[in-house]
DNA sequence: AGGTCAACCTGAGCGC
DNA sequence: TGCGCTCAGGTTGACC
């Protein structure tokens, strides 16, 4: 991961005004007129560790870090709370930047950004419009950050599971009735995920080191030759590869 | 123009 | 024990 030049002097003494997300981009906006945008990739995390004893923010306790680093440290952020926030990414498919926060939104990572799935401009007919006219199949269409932004992998496979829809269906054919049921899904799954605590299957962990549980709950990803979790159906989940991604699905009841 | 695929990295797990 | 292969929560850019 290559940084932004004289990054540490940048990020020196600057105080974070806010933090915010939007699709899988972390913003930090930074009391400099930059904001600090951070990716995890695949395998990127945070965490954060008292400096002191323990360090109680919240409902939150940080541990202090154990000695010595991980050589997958890459930056490490010291803060007055007294805390470090070590970003840690072995595969170094993560990614830091710092943007003129004036020119954010216009910035090419996020000017053709679809919408927030869990806002108000993402509807059956927004997601409708963004589907017209497409040949790729709606599994990756729906991986595609133009079409709505903040899915992956898992969460796409679990809604169309949820929508009753296969994956392998022409995007463009995804309307009315279709449309509304995999905005719903879409939401639902979401929530319950965000609810959960997220996915941890390698990697994501909470800042707190605390693991996800939405991975208990899967009904269809990384099941492969499971029975579908559907009572009515006898169907068993089938794993295929699109665009070069696993895809996860039960022939048997989504069409 | 739009879709597909390799590339970017490291590590874990598997079969032999 | 070790080698070689496959796979992994993502995104971009080159190529058809």
């Amino acid at each position: 991961m290559p940084f932004p030049p004289h990054f540490a002097e940048r990020l020196t003494s600057r105080h974070v005004k806010r933090l915010s997300r939007r699709a899988k981009y972390i913003l930090a906006d930074l009391d400099s007129g930059e904001t600090l945008v951070m990716h995890l990739g695949m395998s990127g995390r945070f965490s954060v560790h008292a400096m002191g004893r323990e360090l109680r923010l919240g409902n939150y306790v940080y541990e202090p870090a154990k000695a010595g680093r991980d050589k997958h440290d890459h930056v490490i952020i010291r803060t007055d709370a007294p805390a470090e926030i070590v970003f840690n990414d072995h595969r170094r498919f993560g990614l830091m930047l710092l943007v003129d926060t004036a020119l954010l939104e216009t910035h090419p990572l996020f000017e053709a950004l679809g919408p927030e799935p869990l806002s108000t401009g993402f509807t059956a007919k927004s997601l409708e419009d963004s589907l017209r006219g497409r040949r790729t199949p709606v599994k990756s269409a729906l991986l595609d950050q133009h079409t709505v932004a903040g899915l992956g992998n898992i969460y796409v496979c679990e809604a169309l599971f949820y929508a009753g829809i296969s994956p392998k269906r022409v995007a463009s054919s995804v309307r009315a009735e279709r449309a509304r049921a995999l905005v719903r899904a879409i939401r639902s799954v979401l929530r319950a995920a965000i609810k959960a605590g997220g996915s941890s299957l390698r990697d994501y962990a909470q800042a707190n080191g605390a693991l996800g549980e939405f991975q208990h709950r899967f009904a269809v990803y990384d099941r492969e030759g499971k029975p579908c979790p559907r009572s009515n159906c006898k169907g068993k989940i089938k794993r295929i590869v699109q665009g070069g991604r696993s895809t996860f699905f039960c022939p048997g009841c989504q069409s």
